[in-house]
DNA sequence: TATGAATGAGCCTTCATTCAT
DNA sequence: AATGAATGAAGGCTCATTCAT
């Protein structure tokens, strides 16, 4: 379409920066994402992922192999969205280790409640993939919560938090993370996303400090928010 | 369960207790979890699970409405076994409340490992069911929980606990339960179901425990297993 | 059932006038004909048309060899009840032709409004019978205009009916007697039973009645009744 | 009809004229009138028309809600070849009423004897058809007999037919039409198309018009053609 | 590159029929 | 004579995938 243009070429930046193909690719993407977040991978066709991103099925066949492929390529984008906010939010926290395990906690928590469908879809497609694309999705997970070991790491290293098992905590974080997702028509009658931020970081802070630290974050640990 | 009744000749009781359609019901609602649990509800045929039983399709039908209600029926069955073994592990727990706490997050944890793909089915496939079949669920599982939560008002009513929101803690119990079935693969290379347990139990003490009750319970609060 | 009765036989008449088999099959032919008759036979299963009788199903095939049987059962039944009175309103007519005619032609509307759908099964159904069964209901169908023909021709012969072609006539009358239950739902918005019965009648009259003969028959011969 | 064209290269227009959609539409609803007029619809498989088709099932899913709809499609096919030819023929009578009425009553045969058993499905199968489906095919109904109906009423109007009911008599040419597609296994063993048609012209005659007229339809009036 | 008509295997469901009791 | 649980073939329909244009 944008190639016919005679005119001046209207945005050569972006045209530079994406190739055609990989436009074409976040089109499908987005469009797949949007009704296999609302409707579950399975209940959507290939045919309404076309009508959605308004283009015909067969281009789908151009830009993945299959149905399983485009579920896959779903699944991953969501997961880079993860690996890219958590650091950041890490970063912008400072130097103390608590206050950035704390951040980084609100920021898989903010991720979640934008993606809050898409969070679930790594639970309720993974039997839907073949085993090298559940296999690659099991990595990427793990890496996800790589920002939350480091931190959880620092903070023991410091002798600000108790000497816990890292995975096991940082895995334990991320289900309160995802929780927001999994029950949230259960919650959203009885408290705010900030109040569940608030009382999962006091609960979470109550677990991990090491006690002689605890005055410095009294207000953090008020369990009542 | 029925091993456990000391009177003469258990089986042929068993047998007489249930009738022909009870045993079919269970035969079927076998078939179906034990494909459910290993596929997704959606890729499993009801001549998949027809086959499984070793009965017809048609037969089925004269048990469960359609395929919606069979997956109904499987969740509902794994709901109940919940409803039916954390009482008793609470009840078998004694008076104190947090030995009766650790008892019922030890019960939960176990019904999952027994049920632990059909532990995930809740998750994953309320996308699958109607409108009422959700709204059966979900009622089923708050109530699920309401051993958890009893226990823990008891024990902030005595004073053992900290004054932390019932709701929001019982559910981030269940989700540290539910998670060795949802990271089983995981885990399982790192650690023994009892290591997950008695981990978790811990670090669930850490954040609930009132500070001066914290010396009677050094032994579960070891953080290192 | 009743053949348990001790007491003295409440209706020896009827026990022996019907054999139990026969009172069966009655029972299995009514609730087959008011299911067929209201949804059409494929749209009638045969566990409703037990469940209609208040029998088992295997019971039906004791009686009829299968769903094509029963139909063509229904569908004879039906034809009897035409072929029974018919015949009796001529009789009562009296002896003049023309009163035999008008009074057999509103015999079969008559019967006709009492099974307005049964008399559409024979249209309906008849494609749903093998070729033998499709057979014997054409010749019944023949059988069943035997007595508008008898007094057609005796019409002809008295002089009072012009010399028409008696099938075709008699088919015609059939046809216009039909239509009373092909179409009542328009017909009934404008007209009742009675009005639809005289009209045919004047109209049949008017083709029919020899021209020296419709002085007599003035009320009859009125259009518009 | 295309036949009738003088220009020259009358087929590549008739190509041209229709669209591929129109012409598999065309395709498909001949298939599925030449099964379902044999055999019922309910008798006929989606299969079964495919293959009769020589198209894939799913096919048929394209043009056709399902098969529901192209049962209704292929009645109101039916239909419009009424609402098509019969004006035609009345145009092409002339403009003596009783004419025009004698060329609306044939042409009313002709087409049903070109759909002799299409025709018939009308009638047979108004009960497989949705609520909607049957409002619509009864509203098209009573507009096909609008053309009797006006030229019933000019006759009526001009004083050449006696003053009969127009809805209830159009009703009744209506059914003696389809007399010939219903008994037509009875009556070609006797009689011709033509026969049938002059005769039952004469006794609709013999019936309608008024007796100063009789006179000049002599011929027309001949019972036994 | 892009289209979308066409395919057909496979799914859920129904129901005529059988047979052990 | 009567039951009704069980069967399994067949039907309507969907949708991932292909391919001629």
């Amino acid at each position: 379409m944008s190639s016919v243009t005679p005119s001046i070429a209207p945005d050569p930046d972006e045209e530079a920066r994406l190739t055609r193909a990989q436009r074409r690719s976040e089109q499908l993407l987005g469009a797949a994402a949007r009704l296999m977040e609302r409707d579950g991978s399975q209940a959507v066709s290939m045919q309404a992922v076309a009508a959605e991103a308004g283009v015909s099925v067969g281009l789908i066949y151009r830009y993945f192999g299959g149905k399983d492929e485009l579920l896959l390529a779903v699944i991953i984008d969501v997961l880079d969205a993860f690996a890219r906010r958590v650091p950041q939010a890490v970063e912008a926290a400072g130097e103390d280790p608590v206050q950035r395990l704390v951040s980084a906690f609100r920021a898989y928590c903010e991720v979640i409640d934008d993606h809050r469908h898409a969070a679930v879809l790594t639970y309720r497609e993974s039997k839907s993939l073949t085993e090298a694309g559940r296999a690659r999705i099991k990595d990427l997970e793990v890496a996800t919560s790589d920002p939350l070991r480091a931190v959880l790491r620092e903070g023991i290293g410091s002798g600000d938090l108790l000497d816990v098992e890292v995975d096991l905590v940082s895995y334990d974080l991320l289900l309160m993370a995802h929780g927001w997702a999994l029950k949230h028509w259960y919650f959203e009658r009885s408290m705010t996303f900030e109040d569940y931020v608030s009382r999962q970081t006091a609960l979470m802070l109550n677990a991990l400090l090491q006690p002689r630290r605890r005055r410095s974050y009294r207000r953090l640990l008020d369990l009542t928010a």
